[in-house]
DNA sequence: CTTATTTGTTGTTCTACGTCAATCGACGTG
DNA sequence: CACGTCGATTGACGTAGAACAACAAATAAG
């Protein structure tokens, strides 16, 4: 369960096998079933997630009961809610398990261990962040220039991966439609061809 | 010029007098004025840009010739393509001075001495980058959860120091809504109280 | 001070998307 | 196997915001 996380820190900076051990070491592996949530808004995120296996959402939920998915996990990606994560705030994310998952967790002192132990792992990190950006802008640029239609045919177009997989009414969602509109575009899209 | 770099950098991570100084040096101070391009999306973003006074805008240009702000960043603030900056490919961002305006250039190169050279900047840009996500995910959902009135009514009451500054169409395509919209929206806004 | 240019406002009309409600199918559970 | 729940689809109708056009106000330029 841990190779496939060394295997993606390695990606982007080098470990001796010595480092990769004592990584390993820090992250607690823990298993999620199909809708178990695991974070719930209000409570403190106590950990990093990384996915080694499964599907994820992490969402907020708004006065009028709506929810806005912030973003999708699998296999090699990251998740948590940053805020309550690094500065101890009450989550203001849920996080819940789209499929059964696999995940290895770290803790905010854990991860300070790491970044003091292992000299690569705050370059990593900072790696991490920057393409988190890179993503967040052009997900961003998705909503502010594309209609609806538009949207939707990039990202399955891109990231067909993750969108084949995620459920519709979360997809719209992410969109920032709701699922009777992307069930239309969808319709659409399919008598076009 | 300088000071307020430093400053900026103190609020996160501690330097010594000497890494400051050699910080500081790695920086090309320089001056632009209002309207003026300091990138021009298609060539390669060269720079990382601190912001010690005025106030600039990225954004990209769509095919129909729409602009679309990404980012305003005002003093104290840092600006860049940072696909193109970290990647070397074409910049996709055009970032022009709103206001006359003084930057401090650090190079791509500067940045991996700067991160090699003193400790704890690698830890200031990734704690950096950490803010700048749960910045960029504040956005997504603003646009996301909320109407153009109610998004436009939270930036102007939790960020009004930029947001009084920028011009009302920037602001509006920032929120992704055009301007005779945001212009109906202020009216609206102004005649309730 | 006068004229251009840019930026913001207002009116009218149009459309993409939302809302509400009903239906259908796929699962999961007793 | 029947029933309840949940997810997706479809239809009818409503609305926020876009598009287009004209105008006013503010800035810049001569």
């Amino acid at each position: 369960m841990h190779e496939h996380l060394i295997k993606t820190i390695r990606q982007k900076v080098n470990l001796t096998d010595e480092e990769a051990a004592t990584f390993e070491r820090f992250f607690i592996p823990r298993k999620y079933r199909k809708r178990q949530y695991v974070l719930n808004a209000g409570d403190k995120c106590q950990y990093l997630l990384f996915v080694a296996k499964g599907l994820l959402r992490s969402f907020t939920v708004s006065d009028d009961g709506d929810e806005h998915v912030m973003q999708f996990a699998m296999e090699g990606a990251w998740i948590t809610d940053m805020g309550s994560f690094l500065s101890g705030d009450d989550a203001i994310y849920n996080i819940e398990a789209l499929e059964d998952s696999e995940l290895l967790l770290l803790t905010r002192d854990g991860m300070e261990e790491l970044l003091e132990t292992i000299a690569n792992v705050e370059r990593y990190f900072r790696v991490l962040m920057q393409n988190s950006i890179i993503a967040l802008q052009k997900r961003i640029r998705l909503t502010q220039m594309y209609s609806a239609e538009e949207a939707y045919l990039q990202i399955m177009e891109l990231q067909p991966d993750v969108f084949n997989r995620a459920p519709l009414q979360h997809i719209a969602s992410y969109l920032g439609i709701t699922p009777e509109t992307l069930s239309r575009i969808r319709k659409q899209v399919s008598a076009k061809r």
